[in-house]
DNA sequence: CTCATTTAGTTCGATATGAAATTATTATCG
DNA sequence: CGATAATAATTTCATATCGAACTAAATGAG
């Protein structure tokens, strides 16, 4: 091989969009018509991690600007996912809490997914996956304080 | 770890969306007001496939409807950066070319993103960057694959 | 305390995205 | 051949995305 960097980074990322516009793809099938992989990802964001994580924390986990993050709120708000409450300690800020109904759509979705998930599973083991996650959490961190600095 | 395989799936699928954001923020930081990843990615197709593909061959090697991609075809020639043809064998379709501007402008692209390829390649050697590109073709291609089976 | 600055979130406007219907052309089958 | 089905691309329309300007609240320097 003894590739050219510069076009070994590009198949990266090159490899990286198809596979996550794949992804998408394949989670938007599995939820109602008119919920996007935003809004699964931010529900299931409040399970793994907690709720009552504030919009600016949000954003600033998927990497989308703040304006984004407001808007996709805004749907789970009125699917009656999510409840906006104000921050306890800062008057400027809310607080996003997971609803019973939000509980359960994430769930229903995830179940849906699980022979989706299985499938990719019979041709990839979860073995391998396991072993390509160190490299792009790596990835996504130097590139997040790249971002920075 | 022992982990449970959706669990692991999900931080797979969660770790490459937002490597895709960051790649796609770090990308359009170097692009000319108005232009967007979409662009990129259609010209470096071009250039690295050759030119003279369909806007179907397009929007399947992209994975997003054709609509986009008619979309994203049309600011690529009202740039003057590309421009579409009639299929000369079949009358529905079309070519899509580059002009000289198309590669001038791709290839300044590239030029103003080696310092940011470079600043990641100080922290991950492109060694890595290679040794991690075989599974994730090889999930591109099992979830491609599972989209039409 | 007061004013300037910073920070959290929203609003606005412009553009991107994509599903569904539409048009034009080609392929196929009786 | 002629009718029907399939295919390539566009148009339409609704929604998502996101930069920039804005509002409100907190911080902090004097």
């Amino acid at each position: 091989m003894a590739e050219d960097p510069i076009a070994t980074w590009f198949t990266l990322f090159n490899e990286i969009g198809i596979v996550n516009q794949l992804s998408s793809t394949l989670l938007e099938a599995q939820l109602p018509k008119g919920m996007l992989r935003s809004h699964f990802s931010v529900l299931n964001h409040l399970i793994r991690v907690s709720d009552g994580r504030t919009p600016l924390e949000l954003s600033r986990a998927f990497q989308v600007p703040k304006a984004s993050m407001t808007h996709t709120l805004a749907g789970l708000e009125k699917a009656g996912l999510v409840a906006l409450r104000p921050h306890p300690k800062d008057g400027r800020s809310k607080q996003v809490w997971l609803t019973e109904a939000g509980r359960a759509f994430r769930d229903d979705a995830v179940a849906a997914l699980e022979a989706d998930i299985e499938g990719l599973a019979a041709e990839i083991p979860t073995d391998e996956v396991a072993a390509a996650l160190p490299f792009l959490t790596r990835l996504r961190k130097v590139m997040d304080s790249a971002r920075d600095g």
